[in-house]
RNA sequence: GCAGGUAUGCCGGAGCGGUCAAACGGGGCAGACUCAAAAUCUGUUGGCUUAGUGCCUACAAAGGUUCGAAUCCUUUUACCUGCACCA
């Protein structure tokens, strides 16, 4: 056999035809059948077509539906296509199509590729983003957020960009600068902006994770990101009026000697004095014309602030401590502005020493003592102690404390108990062509009103003329519309929704991709979700994997569906990075194309080789190398098979297929495919040594199927399998036929013949040269040597004559005899 | 700066308290086949030693826990990722 007869071209080709013209993924319900929702993300078709990236996550998502399906459930395994968003606008431009038709043909290079890697979607589901009958439903949704107050607009503050006359997504900001002009700063304007109530959903958010059966890496990473803090809420006086401040160490208030409020904060005004106006005015100034992301990178951003000339005072002390402005405060956290304890902040610390401020001491730690002198102390105290200074809270322990003054602030009506989220409502609003329109008008008489659902889709005008600003602003066609209450003159909103929202439900729309009267039948979905399994990227944690959750519990409280989290479990996958380490990308030249390689090695050894050089959640970088290895095998495979004449049954290949199998399952369970891969791999070199019965053959090839589909049906047909491998049973395995004991039989073989190389190494050195292996066993395991006496022949290279000690007639010059012991033969090399 | 992750032999990468000089793959070396090569197959791949043995040095570095550590703990170093001062 020679490696040309693996003609894994028209293999491919042609099963994929057979899937394809058979319709054989598609689902569909099946009350009597248990169901399983696996899912990848849908990506974003891009020009450039499939990479790697891809092609690894989604061989783990096929394989993964591959396997669901062989063990009986009914598998739905969809695809579809993100394809709303700022790159493939970008990249139209670029190319000078619009951006429909530049979607359009990546779309259709997609598929082509994915059809290629063999993956086994149920294609008549397929979910296109920037198609309005799927975004009409992101304007429902939109609405019925509205509808309850979830959706709402609020002055924000935005980068601008002045050259471009549009405000930019945070993605446009490169460095400070547009994306555009290299050259110009972005600014921060407040602008009015449409908003996402996900900080109602915050407290739910946090408490699912717990029954998620996601990684704790990643439930961490969402616990920090929705960053619940415990902590008060008071209240200072300020120019006569209330100002409530946020605090996590009410514990602390007598020691707060000045307060800063956000350099960006809207009422920052109301606070500066006429004397004072010149100054802030020159610190805003020197600030904007610094971004952060420029300082960023190497250690903090110095903290800078002025002074607004306005007092505060502390409803504790009574005292009256200076407000200053400074650019370390965030302006949309809390109220955007902090009460400062220099003696117990690092941050105030550092301010409080740049500025003069005093320090006051009010948490006494318990085996040394602070000093309290204006910038003698060393650094701030950031731990427990006793309370001092602290008014007739002299003496308590500050945990203590921090209750206590809570129950004071209450009752004083001072201030309250209060929590705080890092997580912000979601920012929706992106002044783009290419998304979601938000479907309300403005009408001057009636002011925001929502576009009615028979109204639905809003869809983008299809003449597009790009240059500046945003190509819906200009478009008078599109922009000028009729009032849906008074019948009078209306604008369209020109913003359009952030691409993370089609993301945020797409996967129900699977269930019923093709309802054009609902968004989806309930019962549909009620039966396909939640997903079981997830897979996706690290980069997804903190940002797709909150908005899923939280539009699900959305549409939940819509009465929707009942179940309260979209993804019951998540694989998070490792990233593929170049050969050189570094992500790949065009600008570095690294990029290797999955079609390449499907062409010189074929999909499977593709497949294979991706998901087996490392464990799944490890990043790795890609080398053609670890193709080699995994093409040699599946070539290997297939030759056996196609070139075997005959089957026989063989007890201790029986028994390494059925304890294989169990081993296999739970791998891929556990998506360690690196593990599982190698135990195919040893159980094949292990029988095609022995030999194979045809039923074990047909068992070998449904756990090939799930990582080298093709060539497995192929086989599949050739030992006589019906129908198709993608559809038979995963083999069950038979305790039974195991035998642990052929293990230690196999182990004590491997040792003899470790040992009698070793022995002959040794005497090649001496220069001498055996030709003849003796091997003395005890009597009871003569038969057991005997039936691997060719074996052993054939591994050592020696003629080989096998004794039981006892054997009176034996050849035995050097009575190695007597070294033999149960388990352990004696040996003697001529 | 904070949080999280990683560090294994020539390389990729398993291993997560003893059975570990460390799975598996790649590469190297030696041998078989061949006129020769490719492919394939066999053996070998830390050092010393030895008729199948024993010892030494090894899993980023330094300490520690343990009868016993690549595996657990502490500190350090390097790299990667995320967040950027969330009071």
């Amino acid at each position: 056999m020679t490696k040309g007869d693996y003609n894994f071209r028209s293999i491919e080709k042609n099963w994929q035809k057979k899937w394809e013209m058979g319709k054989i993924f598609e689902a569909k319900e099946d009350k009597k059948k248990k169901k399983f929702y696996a899912l990848d993300m849908f990506p974003y078709p891009s020009g450039a077509g499939l990479h790697m990236g891809h092609a690894f996550v989604f061989s783990l998502g096929d394989i993964f539906a591959r396997f669901k399906r062989l063990k009986g459930f009914n598998v739905l395994y969809p695809m579809g296509y993100d394809a709303l968003g700022l790159p493939a606008e970008n990249a139209a431009i670029k190319a000078g199509i619009p951006p429909k038709k530049y979607t359009e043909k990546s779309i259709s290079n997609f598929m082509k590729q994915q059809k290629a890697m063999g993956w086994s979607y149920d294609w008549s589901r397929v979910v296109n983003t920037s198609d309005s009958g799927f975004y009409r439903w992101d304007q429902w949704i939109f609405l019925k957020m509205l509808e309850k107050g979830v959706a709402y607009r609020k002055r924000a503050p935005v980068n601008y960009c002045p050259k471009c006359e549009t405000v930019l997504a945070n993605e446009q900001v490169v460095d400070g600068k547009c994306w555009r002009h290299e050259d110009t700063g972005v600014e921060i304007k407040h602008l009015e902006q449409w908003f996402l109530k996900i900080s109602d959903y915050a407290d739910e958010l946090l408490e699912g994770l717990n029954e998620l059966d996601w990684s704790d890496r990643a439930k961490k990473l969402q616990r920090n990101w929705i960053g619940k803090s415990q902590g008060a809420e008071i209240d200072f006086e300020v120019n006569g009026g209330k100002w409530s401040i946020f605090t996590t160490r009410p514990d602390t208030i007598y020691g707060v000697t000045f307060m800063v409020v956000s350099a960006q904060h809207e009422r920052l005004g109301e606070l500066v004095t006429d004397e004072q106006k010149k100054d802030v005015d020159k610190f805003l100034k020197k600030i904007k014309s610094v971004s952060m992301k420029t300082l960023g990178g190497e250690g903090d951003l110095d903290k800078e602030g002025v002074f607004t000339g306005s007092y505060a005072t502390n409803p504790f002390t009574k005292k009256k401590v200076p407000i200053y402005a400074g650019n370390f405060v965030v302006a949309d956290y809390g109220s955007g502005m902090v009460m400062a304890v220099p003696a117990h902040d690092k941050r105030d610390f550092d301010f409080a020493e740049k500025y003069g401020i005093p320090i006051k001491v009010v948490v006494e730690p318990k085996d040394y003592e602070i000093y309290e002198r204006n910038g003698q102390i060393p650094e701030a105290y950031t731990g427990d102690g006793t309370l001092v200074n602290s008014g007739d809270f002299d003496g308590i322990e500050n945990r203590n404390a921090i209750g206590k003054i809570i129950s004071y602030l209450e009752k004083k009506k001072l201030g309250k108990k209060s929590i705080q989220f890092r997580l912000r409502d979601w920012l929706i609003s992106r002044q783009r062509y290419w998304g979601t329109p938000i479907p309300v008008v403005y009408c001057d008489d009636c002011g925001i009103v929502p576009v009615p659902e028979s109204e639905l889709p809003v869809e983008l005008p299809s003449v597009v003329k790009f240059g500046k600003g945003n190509p819906l602003l200009t478009n008078e066609k599109w922009l000028n519309t009729k009032c849906f209450k008074c019948g009078g003159k209306a604008r369209r909103e020109t913003d359009t929704m952030d691409t993370f929202a089609n993301s945020s439900w797409y996967f129900l729309r699977y269930a019923d991709s093709k309802n054009e009267k609902k968004i989806f039948d309930s019962k549909k979905v009620d039966y396909w979700c939640p997903i079981d399994q997830y897979i996706g990227g690290p980069e997804h944690i903190t940002a797709h994997l909150i908005y899923i959750r939280f539009y699900t519990k959305f549409l939940r409280d819509l009465g929707l569906f009942s179940f309260d989290e979209p993804a019951l479990r998540y694989f998070t996958n490792g990233i593929v990075h170049g050969a050189d380490g570094e992500k790949m990308s065009k600008s570095k030249g690294n990029v290797v194309e999955p079609l390449d390689m499907i062409e010189k090695y074929g999909a499977d050894s593709l497949r294979l080789a991706l998901v087996s050089t490392a464990s799944p959640d490890n990043d790795t970088s890609w080398d053609e190398k670890i193709i080699f290895g995994s093409h040699k095998f599946v070539s290997k495979v297939y030759e056996y098979f196609s070139g075997i004449n005959s089957f026989k049954e063989d007890k201790a290949v029986l028994s390494k297929l059925n304890k294989t199998i169990l081993l296999v399952e739970k791998d891929i369970q556990n998506f360690k495919h690196n593990l599982a891969v190698i135990k195919i791999r040893q159980l094949f070199d292990y029988f095609s040594e022995r030999g194979i019965d045809k039923e074990s053959a047909r068992k070998f090839v449904v756990m090939l199927s799930v990582y080298c589909p093709f060539v497995a049906e192929e086989l599949w047909k050739l030992l006589g399998g019906k129908g198709f491998v993608s559809f038979a049973s995963w083999p069950k395995a038979d305790d039974s036929k195991i035998d642990s004991s052929l293990d230690k039989k196999e182990a004590e073989i491997g040792k003899l013949i470790e040992d009698v190389s070793n022995i002959s190494r040794i005497l090649n050195e001496k220069g001498g040269s055996a030709k003849a292996l003796y091997v003395y066993v005890i009597p009871g395991e003569l038969d057991g040597y005997l039936e691997n006496s060719s074996m052993l022949e054939k591994k050592t290279g020696l003629s080989v004559k096998i004794y039981a000690v006892n054997d009176k007639k034996k050849y035995d010059p050097n009575n190695k005899s007597g070294k033999a012991k149960p388990g352990k033969p004696g040996i003697y090399l001529e």
